[in-house]
DNA sequence: CAGTATCCCTTATGATACTG
DNA sequence: CAGTATCATAAGGGATACTG
């Protein structure tokens, strides 16, 4: 742990936990209904788990959330303490959905975007049959460029390999694109009438579509006007 | 600047800027209206000046803040960015006052918490001359054991020296009581009672001190109940 | 699945001194 | 007042391999 701040503000003493290095993507991931190691793992992919495993304890000792061990299942689950960081978690993807400007290409984690997006299946928009949706990004790295998202029966699994399904619709976009569609910068409806993302697959479908994700949960957040223009 | 996480998250994002150690209390100590770099200084007294002024430009380039130079005069100056940064510290605050425990010995700066009555007196409530407060924290490291805080014209004014003129109320109280009440953990009543305060002067000006301050804003943050004990 | 064990290495930070 | 410059250290963290 770093060195303390040494100072009684509270502010400072939350600080002493909350500063480092991914913990608060940890209590984001349990926020985000995570239990076990290894689905923190998947919404943490760049985190090593001996970190994680260190992240857990310090997070454990702090009260903050507490590790269940039943019939051999690990669970961690958060604890009050855990819970009323929800809001600061929120306030903070909020600031940061209004202030932080263009992403980084490193930023565009196709991993993580298909993650975020099998958390946000609206089940009951789907057919009622297992429908496979095919994700292409033709500018991404090309071990991550196909993706296959499985959804049946109130389940949402995510593949990076051909699932051997047959795809119902099949998504290529521009990660990038994709991203911005998912954040709630651009619309489905604009990013398809462009073109950058393009369906394939039965009509029917293709309309459905973009009514099975409820986008991310900071989609809906209010852009700060830009400065706005003098009226001449 | 610490490793991008490499994820569009905006929790990821904003905390790759606000992560980093002292970030998050060189805003606190912005919000608090802190404007020149020795104000903030003071607020900080465990940062290095280079750190800070680090910090700075960092927060700066984030757009979170402005630097303006003005008849050389420099000050900084929140932008909006930075102004939307007020929940978040007071949520990280108030998260704090509820769940850290029991505060170390380091935490107890004797200057922090002069600096920050300092900026918590209630002027109106004050004799209309000037009015000298003496802190005397008996157990607390010889150079740092005695204080002033001179109070005229809607100044307030911390010494660590003998300011010269008499002192109207002595103040003596163990750090760790007088920061208790200071955090709205002991009320002003309770702290005098025990006796672990105490106050010496003329009775009328006893009487009135306690609310020549307003307590730290996180005072009247509601403790969650401690867990219940059992009935028996 | 749920983690530990190593190991190296960068780099963030603290401390101090100094300048315009 | 408002910072810069310099330096040594600790250690936080990334990568990888391995275990029950």
């Amino acid at each position: 742990m770093s060195a303390p701040y040494r100072q009684f503000c509270p502010v400072a003493k939350a600080m002493e936990l909350l500063d480092e290095r991914w913990t608060l993507l940890v209590v984001r991931e349990l926020l985000s209904g995570g239990r076990h190691f290894n689905d923190l793992r998947r919404g943490l992919p760049r985190m090593s788990p001996s970190l994680l495993s260190r992240r857990l304890q310090q997070l454990t000792r702090a009260g903050v959330l507490e590790r269940r061990e039943e019939g051999g299942q690990v669970e961690y689950v958060l604890t009050p303490a855990g819970a009323e960081l929800r809001p600061i978690v929120e306030a903070i993807g909020v600031w940061g959905t209004r202030w932080i400007g263009e992403l980084g290409d490193a930023d565009l984690d196709p991993k993580l975007l298909l993650w975020d997006m099998h958390r946000h299946v609206d089940h009951d928009a789907l057919p009622p049959r297992r429908t496979v949706v095919g994700f292409r990004f033709p500018d991404a790295d090309p071990r991550a460029r196909d993706w296959w998202l499985v959804l049946h029966g109130g389940e949402a699994d995510v593949c990076d390999d051909d699932p051997g399904h047959p795809v119902d619709v099949l998504v290529t976009a521009p990660l990038r694109r994709m991203v911005a569609v998912w954040m709630g910068d651009v619309s489905w409806s604009a990013a398809l009438r462009s073109g950058d993302v393009r369906l394939e697959g039965p009509p029917e479908l293709r309309r459905a579509l973009p009514a099975w994700f409820t986008l991310s949960s900071f989609a809906a957040v209010p852009r700060p006007r830009p400065v706005a223009a003098q009226a001449p």
